[in-house]
DNA sequence: CGATGAAACCGAAACGTTTCGGTAAGCGGA
DNA sequence: TCCGCTTACCGAAACGTTTCGGTTTCATCG
């Protein structure tokens, strides 16, 4: 009911022109201090707060970033990597005054269509590109369309940037610990197949294993939930070889491994060891405290959006990386118990 | 770089008026089926998509959302409430073409300056209102602009909607379960003190107990943090009059009380029963199970979405129930150990 | 004293869409 | 034949800002 007032309004009662308002409060040039102060005395006392539509038409930038995250909703409940990422994401985009487009796509196509959607549309002034899967079809498009994007934990292409924390060094360290160990049985559960970060962990498990010139233990994939954990528990204790020690691909997953190995009556780590991948808060309060691979989601969606920013701004595309993710040993790990042969 | 394709060029190509491509495309009346069906084929072969700026100036639709989270960003990462309505929201806006703009304020000031920013700005057509306090200042800056908006689990005001899932049916039919149980000394570990939810569970506790004549146990202030829960079991396990039972005011600082209750070798349900409030999906996997109230916040954004669109298409306020929470029984709960006087 | 130039300010176009008043054509009825 | 009504379509204004070319003012310098 209140119509909005807009700049002519603010112009009307300073006495200028509405070119001079405009100029006064961005800080250009071509104003006296004087009317910059009237001005702006007057366009706080009438309370007056720029039109997103009417600036973003004109100067074409929408103040706001967008974020597509293409992952089924239960995934997206229980690992806090999003909530962690965009808290980091919006510390940088709050000082900067911009905005977090956020939509959500459940299949990887939705996700590319809705992406092209809301760059073809001018929406958003660039994007962060997540859950890169191997020959993202979504570069070619953000190539094309030049439009400022930002690839968390994948590789960039030609236009895109990359942000990346190191996986592989704090991966292939735990391993490194179980062999140490005396570990020679090493099962992988898997994440989501196509995936980069998916596929990156499953090769640093391979790599470590053949550089010790051990037997590649069995490979159960999964999706990243709980329940996929759980079923690769069924199929790997439940087999004649029992490896003596599992990684799983994440967390979540190495908790649901421990909940059904415990129903199952195998004890960790006393019969098998668990490593999980992430360092979800609540990995430290199951039963054993989970041994993992701490991430840092809030860095990386900090550097990410200011990499953004600054490719928005015309900067340059750039390839950053950020602290690498360290192992954090709690207690699902342990010497492999010896066995009759 | 590929210059943008506006409406101009569509029209020309189809050589009718933009006026013209406009009603076509959006189906208003005046347009043949002949002349439609060519405008849609002319502008799909372009691929011309909308462009929301010039949308959204001149129609005073944004079509998006805005969703304002004042939270720590420590809660934010560990509890999966967000990403569960998130996701909810998502699945209402994918489908209704909407797009969700998120913001995080640190704190409730600068969350209540950042909608206010939102809201003047024009940005969006609707917002949601979480983590409400009593007396929240928010109320009446919505009332005053007439923003569409909807509270999600507090009450509505004048001009805001609400939708609710019900906390107090479930919340007391685990009261008195733990009754029912023998327990005569309950204790409460509370939320964020002046958030509604937080004093709605501490009044179900209190009227409950009251009902039954029985006299409140303690009550520790916590923040929902799972550090707070293990500070309210060092408080609660410590003294000399330890309760039988604890209810505290959401999962995780469930999970914090009973890792640190088995740091302090106080078993856990024999010598206390500790129950927890959301069903977050880990809690199912901590030692032992939690005992909980499992809540539905997808549903409550999908409802909440619903609403908001509604009331930004000019429908009334309404006031919105979803199904109540239920209690899910685990583990962490048994009959109080019979103790000496 | 007049020419020069910078600083301050103004006016209008441009951004891309929706919307609304207007016009031409077609058609049935008197 | 002419009027009036409907249908299909067009042209232009409006939304609120930024930007850019142009004009005035005034001090400076030769």
């Amino acid at each position: 009911m209140p119509k909005r007032i807009s700049i002519v309004d603010v112009a009307r009662e300073a006495g200028v022109a509405i070119s001079s308002v405009s100029a006064a409060l961005n800080g250009g040039p071509g104003v006296s201090e004087a009317t910059r102060a009237r001005v702006r005395e007057t366009a706080d006392r009438m309370g007056w707060v720029p039109s997103v539509r009417g600036r973003s038409l004109s100067s074409k930038r929408t103040r706001a970033l967008g974020l597509v995250v293409q992952r089924q909703p239960g995934v997206l409940e229980a690992d806090p990597f999003f909530a962690g990422f965009i808290g980091g994401v919006e510390s940088v985009l709050e000082s900067a005054g911009y905005a977090l487009l956020l939509q959500i796509g459940r299949s990887a196509a939705a996700g590319a269509d809705r992406l092209r959607r809301l760059a073809l549309s001018g929406a958003v002034d660039g994007v962060f590109l997540t859950d890169v899967s191997v020959e993202d079809p979504r570069y070619a498009l953000l190539d094309h369309l030049q439009l400022p994007a930002v690839a968390v934990n994948a590789p960039g292409s030609v236009w895109v940037s990359s942000v990346t924390q190191d996986h592989r060094s704090g991966l292939s360290a735990l391993m490194e610990h179980l062999i140490a160990l005396g570990h020679r049985d090493i099962a992988h559960v898997a994440g989501t197949p196509g995936l980069v970060h998916s596929e990156e962990r499953e090769s640093v498990w391979r790599c470590v294993l053949e550089s010790h010139g051990l037997p590649l233990g069995p490979v159960i994939t999964g999706d990243f939930t709980t329940e996929a954990g759980a079923r690769a528990a069924d199929a790997l204790l439940g087999g004649s070889r029992v490896p003596t020690a599992v990684v799983c691909a994440n967390d979540l997953m190495a908790i649901g491994f421990l909940s059904r190995a415990k129903a199952l009556g195998v004890g960790v780590p006393d019969d098998v060891s668990v490593t999980g991948f992430d360092g979800v808060l609540l990995g430290a309060h199951v039963h054993p405290p989970l041994t993992t691979v701490m991430t840092l989601p809030g860095a990386l969606g900090t550097r990410a959006a200011e990499v953004l920013l600054a490719s928005v701004d015309g900067g340059p595309r750039v390839d950053e990386t950020i602290a690498p993710a360290v192992v954090v040993d709690r207690a699902s790990v342990a010497p492999p118990r010896v066995r009759m042969a």
